[in-house]
DNA sequence: ATGGCGAGAGGATCTCGA
């Protein structure tokens, strides 16, 4: 099976770019998006459909939002923190529309938009932590129900100096200051494994560009899309892959596709 | 270089992203 993330920067004026990259690559199962900045009753169903894939969507205005675009019917789909921990004790961290999980075969498919952060010491730094705190039970409850969890999307954290073009000054920087790491990483120690690294060792791979400056064009980039998988999962792992491609268009969004394969 | 670019909401110029 194939999986890719892709955040899109909205889904409505990437739509010809998604379903061209659908088209182009047949063999993705599922396809996660994120930052589709639309509220589901205006979500554009009708291409995927057209293409003969199912979407599943958690969406809200202007910001946000996340969506499962499957090749055939996902199970048990549940939005939000509380859809899986039942009541929590900061509601306030379900207003934003970040996260949904699925059921893929026998593997639990969980696509995120971590929140950025703003600037460090910023009340958005504050909420991207502790939005990472309530992930972790989150996944805490899924791996209860499942071994086989794959989490990926944009996780607004460079794990590693390498995944930065210039890690100079990245203690200070939001997206990779050494609190968002360990809070990323307390996460991560349930058990997942960043499979990109199990193919690639080497640094100037990055999955977003800042639109400003030329970061592109002269791959000023930065990983912070990724693909998390727990033992079982990362062990049946065959590739995986960051797409350029789609980020050369013209009107692209700032990040760009990865897939992963899985036996 | 505290800017650069892009999207959404709304109808000029904000907020937000990363």
């Amino acid at each position: 099976m194939k999986i890719a993330t892709w955040n899109v920067n909205s889904v409505r004026t990437r739509i010809n770019h998604v379903c061209d990259w659908l088209q182009a690559n047949p063999e993705v199962d599922v396809l996660c998006l994120q930052e589709t900045k639309v509220i589901d009753a205006d979500f554009p169903h009708a291409p995927f459909i057209e293409l003969g894939y199912q979407t599943y969507i958690y969406g809200q205005k202007s910001y946000n939002g996340v969506a499962l675009i499957s090749r055939s019917p996902l199970e048990d789909i549940q939005t939000g923190f509380a859809s899986v921990l039942g009541e929590i004790n900061e509601p306030n961290l379900d207003e934003q529309k970040r996260l949904i999980t699925a059921k893929f075969g026998d593997v639990q498919i969980v696509n995120m938009y971590v929140p950025n952060g703003s600037e460090v010491g910023s009340e958005k730094y504050e909420y991207k932590l502790r939005w990472l705190k309530l992930l972790k039970e989150y996944l805490q409850t899924l791996l209860a129900q499942n071994p086989n969890v794959l989490i990926c999307g944009d996780f607004n954290v460079a794990i590693a100096d390498l995944d930065i073009y210039d890690p100079k000054g990245r203690e200070n920087k939001v997206m990779s200051t050494d609190v968002e790491r360990e809070a990323l990483d307390k996460v991560l120690n349930l058990g997942f494994k960043d499979v990109f690294r199990k193919f690639e060792s080497g640094g100037g791979y990055y999955s977003w560009w800042d639109y400003r400056s030329g970061g592109f064009s002269r791959n000023r980039g930065w990983r912070i899309d990724y693909h998390f998988l727990t033992e079982s999962l990362y062990n049946r792992a065959t590739a995986s892959a960051i797409d350029v491609e789609p980020r050369k268009l013209i009107q692209p969004s700032d990040h760009t596709p990865v897939i992963v394969t899985i036996d």
